[in-house]
This record gives C-alpha cells, sequence and structure tokens, in this order.
DNA sequence: TTGTATGCGTTATCAG
DNA sequence: CTGATAACGCATACAA
C-alpha cells in the first residue's frame, strides 16, 4: 500500500538479517551460501525489491541502452528498422531509447547531446544533417550513411540493388527504361541505387533516361517527365526503376492516370521491399532491404568490445521480389 | 582526444576555479553571479561537459523517462501510436524507453518489471496478457484496454464508431450488412466496435449478420462466411464493417476473388484509419481513430501530478473517412 | 564465504 | 551569493 518508497538493498538486507554486501552477491548471481541466498531471495520477494538502474549504472558507468535515432516511425522503412534493432539489442539484454528527428537537423545534434547525457552505451544512427558532430569515445554506427572512416556503416548494398532493377527490367523485356529519384542533395548510401542502375544499363546495353530530383521537387516534376516520356515520345518508355516503394507506389498511379497500363504497358521496380500492414503483401515489384540482418548488424557493432577497427562500410545483400507491378517471367509460373 | 572518462562537474569547478555546488546552479539555470557564469560555461564548453543523468536520476529518484510498452511497430497502428506518444513527451522533455511485447505475455509483464527497475516516471501500455499485475504507486495508463477504476484507459469511441459504420452504410444504401471480426478472445475496447455495429443497425432497422472468430482463425473462415452470404444466398449482403482496416484489405481481396465489385456491389468500411507510407492514402473507406489525440491524453495522463483522481475512461471521437471502398454519397461531389 | 567501507556524480542543506 | 558536506543506491576491494 505504502509504496513510497521503492525498496533497497539496504532494506533487504535488514529484512533478511544479512550484509549489505551479500544481497548485491544474489541479486547478481555471485556465490552465495544456500541458506543466506534462501533469506534475501526471501526478502526480495517480500518487499517486491527492485534493483536501481540509476545507481547500478552511476557506479558502473554502463547503462545497457542504445540510442536510435531516426526521423520516426510512420514511415514503414523506418518502423520496420526500429523493431528489428529493438529486438536485436532484447536478445542481448539492452534496452533502447528511442529518438525522433522529424528530418530536423537541428534535432539529431540535439539528440545526441542527449543519449550522451544519459551515458548510452552506444548510438545507432540514421540521419540526413549535412554537418553531424559525432562524439568520439562512444561507439556510433550509422545506418545508410557513410561518414568517415572512424564511423562504421551498415546498408544494404544499393549498388547492387539498382544493378538488380536493371537488369531484371530487362529480362523481363524492357527496352527503354528510365529511374526515378529525388534526394539528390545529400550524397548517401542510397543514393548509389541510380549508380547502380547506371551502370546495368551500360552493361546491358539498355537504354536509360534519368529523372533525379530535389529533396522536396512536387509530384508535379515526375509527372510533366513521365508525360514526356510516355505519351509525347515515339519511343515510349517501358520500364521503371524508382528510388523507393513509396516512389513507386506514387508513379505506378501516374502512370494509370496517364492512361498506361502497369504492368502491361509499363513494369515499374521499387527499392526497399516494403509491405502492406508491415508484413503482408508487398506493395509493388521491389528490390528488398535485408532490414533484419541490417539491424542486427548494426546492433552487432555497435556492442562490439573491438569497436574500433570494425569495417567502416557494411552492404548487405538485396534481393529481387516480384509484387505485381513487373510481368511473370515466361519460364517462371508460381 | 582522451575523452575515456566524460568530465564531471568536479572537473569543471576546477577548470573554472569555482566551487561544485556553483556548477550545480549554472546547469540548472538557479541564479548565479555573472562573472561565475560566464567561467563555468565557459569550462563547461571546454571539457564538453554533460551533465550525468543517472546520478541526477539517482539523487532526485526521477528520470525524465517514460516507458511505452505495445506490441511492436510492424503494424501501423502501433507505429503511429509510438510515434506520436514520443512526439508528445518529447515536448514535455521526456524521454521514451521503447519495450515491444510481441503479443507474448509473459514479456508484458517482464517488461513492467524492466521499467520499474529502471525507475521510469510513467509507463503507457497495450498489452493483451489477461492478467497483468500492475504495480501501484507508478503512473499507468493503458490505451485500448480497461483493468480497473484505478487504472486510466484512453481509447477511442469505439461504440460511437461502431455505430457511425452503420450509419454510413446505411446512409450509403446498404440493405443488408454484416460484422467481420477477430479477436474475440480477450475482451478490451476495441470489441465494443462489433457492439456499435449492432447497436446503430438495430436502432436503424438495418438487417445484419456477425461474423465473430477467435484470435488466430484462418482466413479461411471469413472467406466461408463471405461465400455463404454473398454468392449461395438469395439476398446478398451489400454492405460490411470490418473491425480493423488490416481485415478490411483483406476482405476487398476476398470479396473481389469471388466476382464481387467492391463498392459497387459490396461496401466496406474498416476501423483505424491506416494510410499507405503512414500518411499517404486512406487504405479503405474507414473510421478514423485520432491517433495524435490519444497518444497526447495517454502522455497528459501519465504525468499528470494529481495522477490518482484521473478519469478511468476516455474516448477520443472518430470521423468516417471514405477510401474507395464504399460509393460516393450522391449529393457530394469532391 | 560474509561483512564493512568507500566512491560513483549530483543535488540540497547549511554555514560563511 | 558562494563553498563545503552529506546523502542517493549500488558495486567492489578489502578485512574479518
Amino acid at each position: 500500500m505504502n509504496e513510497k518508497k521503492p525498496a533497497t538493498m539496504a532494506d533487504v538486507a535488514r529484512e533478511a538479517g544479512v550484509a549489505l554486501g551479500t544481497v548485491s552477491k544474489v541479486v547478481n548471481g555471485l556465490p552465495v551460501g544456500d541458506v543466506y541466498r534462501q533469506k534475501v531471495e526471501q526478502a526480495i520477494r517480500k518487499l517486491d525489491y527492485q534493483v536501481n538502474t540509476s545507481a547500478k549504472a552511476l557506479k558502473s558507468s554502463h547503462t545497457n541502452t542504445v540510442a536510435l535515432i531516426v526521423p520516426n516511425t510512420i514511415a514503414p522503412f523506418f518502423a520496420l528498422l526500429t523493431h528489428h534493432v529493438n529486438l536485436a539489442l532484447d536478445k542481448q539484454n539492452y534496452k533502447m531509447l528511442l529518438c525522433f528527428t522529424e528530418f530536423e537537423h537541428d534535432r539529431e545534434q540535439e539528440y545526441i547531446q542527449l543519449v550522451r547525457q544519459n551515458r548510452v552505451d552506444g548510438i545507432i544512427a540514421l540521419t540526413y544533417s549535412p554537418q553531424l558532430d559525432i562524439p568520439e569515445g562512444l561507439p556510433f554506427v550509422t545506418i545508410d550513411r557513410y561518414f568517415s572512416a572512424s564511423v562504421p556503416c551498415v546498408a544494404s548494398d544499393n549498388f547492387g540493388g539498382g544493378r538488380l532493377a536493371a537488369q531484371k527490367l530487362a529480362e523481363l523485356g524492357c527496352r527503354h527504361v528510365a529511374c526515378l529519384r529525388s534526394g539528390s542533395s545529400l550524397v548517401n548510401e542510397p543514393s548509389k541505387r541510380k549508380d547502380g542502375f547506371v551502370s546495368g544499363c551500360l552493361d546491358l546495353g539498355l537504354e536509360f533516361e534519368m529523372c533525379n530530383l530535389s529533396d522536396n521537387a512536387p509530384l508535379s516534376a515526375f509527372e510533366v517527365f513521365l508525360k514526356r516520356n510516355l505519351l509525347e515520345t515515339d519511343y515510349p518508355l517501358d520500364g521503371l526503376f524508382c528510388g523507393t516503394d513509396l516512389m513507386a507506389y506514387q508513379t505506378v498511379k501516374m502512370v494509370r492516370s496517364l492512361g498506361k497500363r502497369v504492368p502491361e504497358d509499363v513494369q515499374i521496380i521499387g527499392y526497399d521491399g516494403m509491405r502492406m500492414f508491415g508484413d503482408k503483401d508487398y506493395i509493388c515489384s521491389t528490390i528488398v532491404q535485408p532490414v533484419a540482418e541490417m539491424a542486427e548488424t548494426a546492433v552487432k557493432m555497435v556492442l562490439s568490445p573491438d569497436y574500433r577497427g570494425l569495417p567502416q562500410l557494411i552492404c548487405l545483400p538485396v534481393r529481387y521480389q516480384p509484387g505485381g507491378t513487373t510481368r511473370e517471367p515466361v519460364e517462371e509460373t508460381v
């Protein structure tokens, strides 16, 4: 009833009639005489004792907590990443301090300060700020963005994914393709998707266009591009690679509103591998990022005892997933 | 370079040539002589001093942290809720400790223990465990589930939403409707959606069927129901209310695969108000939950200085949102 | 093995 | 307004 103040180790010691140090040992699983252990455990239950993590952290300068800094959990990719990071942390008995930046550059830096005050044991961050002050001496792993040799980065194989998209479109019979993307202001790993696509098209001798818009360009800019290259030309596009599934989704709508059929007239491949309701149907044909593996890798790295001397950039393999916006290959009938 | 050990207040005091207490006051914004303040602030910058939250918490028994316990962030509703809870907490300068239960009952209880050890200042939880031991003396707010008078609950107006769905289907010309839902094992607030729907149908004299399946019933069970009531009857259904948008989404697919058109032959309304990619198109016509308001309310309650004496159950208003699975009303032309 | 004493970094209470 | 000092709860080296 009067649980005003939670019980402390001293309370437990008094209740059990043993010394403080003995309680500490029982709590931490160190060897203690059986009869003492019994008494202590009983007292713990009776008083509903809970270790005080703050005191423990103060003493050990170790919080068993990792901060995850992401824009939000509304976008499915971030939501999925957050989920898998938490799962991986939980498996190691670590807690997660979640920080949403809402894409605001200032907040990215502010949160880094904040979590430093919380003495987190490491930071995993997916950021966009062009200039970020990364504290030394605190394990810091970035997702999708390479800063410098001293800050390890994990990403999917964006370049390879772009190439794979080009290859798939070619296999599926496309002769004239285009790459649609936005967000060119910041050079990060996802920027390589277009590079890989270009590389793939060149190798395959596949004719391609590029539509590269700046961060917050309106959708109408893409519409102009599509109208010109689908309707007002003698050699219309028959395949599109979009930088993200979201863009692919929006592109499908635009292409259809222009009177073209998807996938009959135009085949479209996105990037990310997002699904309806997180784990149901794929939203479009897509290059799937191994989000779970990315999260696990980031966690493993940030908690690595040998944080220095970690590889600078880890690119995890992607795969192609049909999702209704490409045609069925003739040989396969699933 | 040698940032092995972060600077402490004592370090700052030494560097600034002032006493420890003075530094504390500067850090906490208490009145201090200007010249002293200058010296301290300079020393803080020079040493890159960061307050140690653990020590602060140990002293003040106040962590400025609230735990959010949810199944995951993969399901869009949870992702949205998580996001808005974090936003609301951030606005009050509180941090969020995120705990995913994965719908496992044991983990719900385990996490409650864990966050108690972390001395969080409050807990917001969305749980399913039939039996949950809620600690007293720690503000605890539940989402979508009523435990007892001493544990405040915030939810959307599920009953009203069910009624609204019935009313909308009637307005849109339906004559024979059904309610499809699953998850009947646990009685929680969302269970009232069906009750409200029934209530609405009765009041409107609208003929209705009920398909109420247990938690993990396969989709095929719904398919049987739909086949019988859409095809093998003289009086087929022309309107459906689904317990969630996810179910509505799956139902749309089933209905179409049965050869019926949506919304021409059958109109479907879901519940939740989820959108593609979190903030784009609505997935179906739906009853929209005010997720942001729910989150803000829960945060306000859990941080309320007058936690005792809070209302037991707060139901926030919902609204109807057309989303392509219902027909356009004749009078409106948007 | 068990008990005791010290310090982790802060805040708060006092005297100066 | 400033400076010393005692807790806060726990871990740990050390003494018994």
